[in-house]
DNA sequence: CGCTAAATATGATGGTCATCATATTTTGGA
DNA sequence: TCCAAAATATGATGACCATCATATTTAGCG
C-alpha cells in the first residue's frame, strides 16, 4: 500500500488528463465560464470525481495556469530551434502574432488569453501568473543584448505587454480585416523595434 | 400620453443611471461577474424593473460598451487638454499607463478592461467594441503626422495594443513592484517610438 | 479466482443567476 | 384631491454550478 504522498501512475496519469482539459478550456473560455463537469466530461470523466483530485476548483485554476506556462515554454523552444539572440526573438514574434495563435486560445499563450481574467482570480492564481510572467521575461532577455544604456527587462516587459496586448484585441474584435491589422501593426512594430537595437550595436 | 417611442425624461435618466452602473460594474469585474440584480441595487432600484428599460443583460452589455467608449473620448479630450499632435499622445500615454489608471478599471479604457472579455461575449457587443475601436484609432490618427513611408494606422494600432496590453498585464499581476515595472517598460518604449517618429519629420 | 483499497460514478444540496408575472408606488393632469 | 398610466418592486421559476456523501467499478496481489 503506497502511502498517501506517493500517488499511483494510475492517478497521476489522470490528474494530468483533467489538467490538460482545463488548462484549454480555461484559455478558450475563461476560468469561470467552464465548469468542473464540463472538463471532467472532456477528460474522459463524470464530475463527481474530481474532489479526489483537486482540493477545488480554485486549486485546480492555480494549477491550470503553472502548466500554461510550462507549455508555452516548450513552444518557445520548439518554434525558435536552434536560432539565439534577436533572430531568435524574430522567429518568436512572428509565431506569437499569427493568425493560427489568435484562432487556437485554447493552446495558447496564457497571457494573452488570462490577462483579463486574472485580476478577479484568488491570491495563489495570481502567484501562478506572476511567476509565469517572470519566466517569459527572464527568457526573452536571454536573447537580448545585456549593455549600457540598454533596458533589456524593460524591452522584455514591453515586447511582451505589445504581444498579449495584440493577440487579446485580435481576438475580441469581430472584424477580420481589422484583426488581422492589429497582428500586422504589432508585428512591424516589433520587428522595427528589434531592427533598431540590432544596429545599434 | 407620450407614445412608446417618447420615452419620458424620469425612464431615461433611470435607464442612464443603470448604464452608468452596469459600466463600471462590467470593467471591474467583467460581464460575467456581476449580476442583474447587483446593478440595478447600485443604481438605487430593485432588480424586477430592469426588463422595462432593457431587452436583455446582452443587451445591456452592448449598451454599456458603447457608453465606455464614449466615456473615453470625453477622456482623452480632458486629458489632452490644448496640445496637439505629438505632444498630445504624449500626454494621453503618460495619463493612460498610470498606477491611477490601472488601480480604477471601472472608470477606465474598455479596451484594457474587456478584451479578454470580448470574444466570449455576442455579435452585436462586438460590433459595438468594434466600432470603439475604430474611434480610438481615428482619434490617434489625428495626432499623428500623415506622410509617405509612415503607416500611421498601423502605428496607432500598435500604440493602442501595447497600452492596452500593459494595463491589463499591470492588473492581473499580483506582486506591486512588477506591476509597476510593467507599465513603466510600456511607458518608456511608447515615448521612444514617439521621439523617432518627431524626428523623422 | 477473489479480496481489498484505490479510483471513479451517481445523485443530491444549497447557492446564484437571468428572466418574468404580478403587485405596488409614483407622476402629472383633470 | 383623485385617477389613469408609467415606473418600479416583490416574489417565483427554471437553469446552472461547486461541492460532497455515498455507491459502484477497477486494478493488483494472494
Amino acid at each position: 500500500m503506497p502511502p498517501a504522498t506517493m500517488p499511483t501512475e494510475r492517478k497521476q496519469a489522470t490528474r494530468e488528463k483533467i489538467l490538460r482539459q482545463a488548462a484549454r478550456a480555461m484559455r478558450a473560455h475563461g476560468p469561470a465560464g467552464v465548469g468542473v463537469a464540463e472538463i471532467m466530461r472532456a477528460a474522459g470523466l463524470t464530475h463527481g470525481g474530481f474532489y479526489a483530485h483537486f482540493e477545488s476548483k480554485d486549486d485546480l485554476v492555480t494549477e491550470a495556469i503553472r502548466g500554461m506556462f510550462a507549455d508555452g515554454s516548450a513552444r518557445f523552444a520548439s518554434r525558435v530551434g536552434a536560432a539565439t539572440g534577436i533572430d531568435a526573438l524574430r522567429l518568436w514574434i512572428d509565431s506569437y502574432l499569427s493568425s493560427a495563435h489568435r484562432d487556437n486560445p485554447g493552446n495558447g499563450c496564457a497571457v494573452a488569453a488570462l490577462s483579463g481574467d486574472l485580476a478577479r482570480l484568488n491570491k495563489s492564481a495570481r502567484a501562478a501568473f506572476d511567476t509565469g510572467i517572470e519566466g517569459i521575461v527572464a527568457r526573452y532577455m536571454r536573447h537580448l543584448p545585456q549593455r549600457e544604456g540598454f533596458d533589456a527587462q524593460g524591452f522584455a516587459l514591453a515586447m511582451l505587454t505589445q504581444m498579449a496586448g495584440a493577440v487579446a484585441m485580435a481576438r475580441a474584435v469581430a472584424d477580420q480585416t481589422l484583426s488581422d491589422s492589429i497582428l500586422n501593426a504589432a508585428r512591424q512594430s516589433l520587428h522595427l523595434r528589434l531592427n533598431a537595437i540590432e544596429k545599434a550595436a
